[in-house]
DNA sequence: GCAAAAGTGTTTTTTCTACACCCATGG
DNA sequence: CCATGGGTGTAGAAAAAACACTTTTGC
């Protein structure tokens, strides 16, 4: 691990501890959600923040985050990625702590029936102000969701088993801050195999307007069409 | 960071330690290059893997890298970024400690006076066993590295000032092991702005065949074309 | 019938791709 | 003059973009 022989004992570096945080997006009400708890103990309490816990040095990763999900909404088996780990020095008052952020992603049918005081989802956009430093990785994460959202098909974890595609549409717009035109997604997705129509529509669902097709996401890789070939998109 | 109080102890907590480890790639003759350490303390003494060092708790991360390619290179201003955290529970033999893996590339040219009987260049493809997790980590950052490569203009860090475009072709079809049209290879770099003719040739460094032509990199972000509309390319 | 949202179709433009062909150099 | 790698041009295919038009609903 080290270039030179160490000089200082052993044991003086191991006086660290670990976090997981994470990052859960939904969407309702057409509006991207995230979600907030209420931090009780240590010094920062009574603020909102993101949804944490510290992990014992016998613990795994993983099991961690499992656990957390489970506390939070009751279940584990959800989207959910380790994005990167935020270790600055001061980050948190109680001493050197790390963190690894997650974000996950789930239907907001999942979990309309969470119902604490201590967590509340708030829309993504224009988030308040957070304890710790949880703004700056609630800013990395949605970069890293962005960039999930281009590619790989994550929104349908956001979406229920039954959906129309201006929901798609919908996530997207609000994600990039951009209008996307309508007719050339529509051929574009059913295109890519990715989804199915269902021979449904959701009438009722809307007040006015003609009714859309439901679709269901289709798994199975073998259907959709990828690039294989070396492709340069550079972007920033 | 928790939900329920914690009831143990908070010193409990703090008993991890971190360290950095780093895959540091550059380009020689045609061929991608990894730099090996050889472990010397520790119970992994005599084995190779990726130079590392732990953190001390008072420590930053990224001045934690810094020093690491200091120690190693002899400079810590070149290309590098954090990938991602390991932390399964028994990956190092001396007790709980996450490693913060970073990629950096550098021009061999940068690197070439370094001579040490503890450091040696590999070939990327078909590394030899390395101690602890590094095959693992190894096998992420190149994934990482390839995708660095076809979303940003990370090849440059990997070449001289002065280049010629085959050798940017030969990094591309190492990195992917799949040939590529030449031709329409430099209709696309030279459009995309990233490149700059120089108006000299490399003879002399061949033995046959007419002389490429030099280019330097553009770093100017405005001179580039990249994408702004939201574009899917779905893979894997 | 009108407005609004959904869905279809067509045309144009741009971007890939696959080559054929010419150029400069060393032997 | 030939083999070899470098560089240019073009034609066809495919993908992306723009947008007109039709359909289905509520009021």
């Amino acid at each position: 691990m080290t270039k030179k022989p160490i000089t200082k004992n052993i044991d003086h570096f191991f006086r660290g501890a670990f976090s997981v945080d994470i990052v859960l997006i939904t969407f309702h009400n057409q509006s991207l959600k995230l979600l907030l708890q209420k931090k009780k103990d240590l010094p920062i309490k009574e603020e909102w923040g993101l949804p944490g816990n510290l992990i014992d040095p016998n613990e795994d990763t993983n099991s961690a985050i499992d656990n957390l999900l489970l506390s939070l909404i009751g279940r584990n088996d959800i989207y959910k990625k380790q994005l990167r780990t935020f270790s600055e020095l001061n980050r948190h008052p109680l001493g050197r702590i790390i963190t690894f952020a997650y974000y996950g992603l789930i239907a907001f049918e999942e979990v309309k029936h969470i119902n604490s005081p201590d967590l509340k989802w708030i829309p993504i956009k224009n988030p308040p102000s957070l304890s710790l430093d949880h703004n700056h990785i609630l800013k990395e994460v949605f970069k890293r969701f962005q960039k999930g959202l281009l590619r790989h098909p994550n929104v349908f974890h956001l979406l229920p088993q039954k959906f129309i595609l201006s929901d798609i549409i919908s996530i997207y717009e609000q994600s990039f801050n951009q209008k996307m035109d309508l007719p050339n997604f529509r051929k574009l997705i059913l295109k890519s195999g990715l989804v199915e129509p269902l021979g449904e529509n959701n009438k009722g669902d809307k007040s006015f307007g003609r009714p859309a097709e439901l679709f269901r996401y289709v798994k199975s890789e073998d259907k959709r069409k990828l690039k294989d070939k070396i492709n340069f998109r550079f972007y920033a």
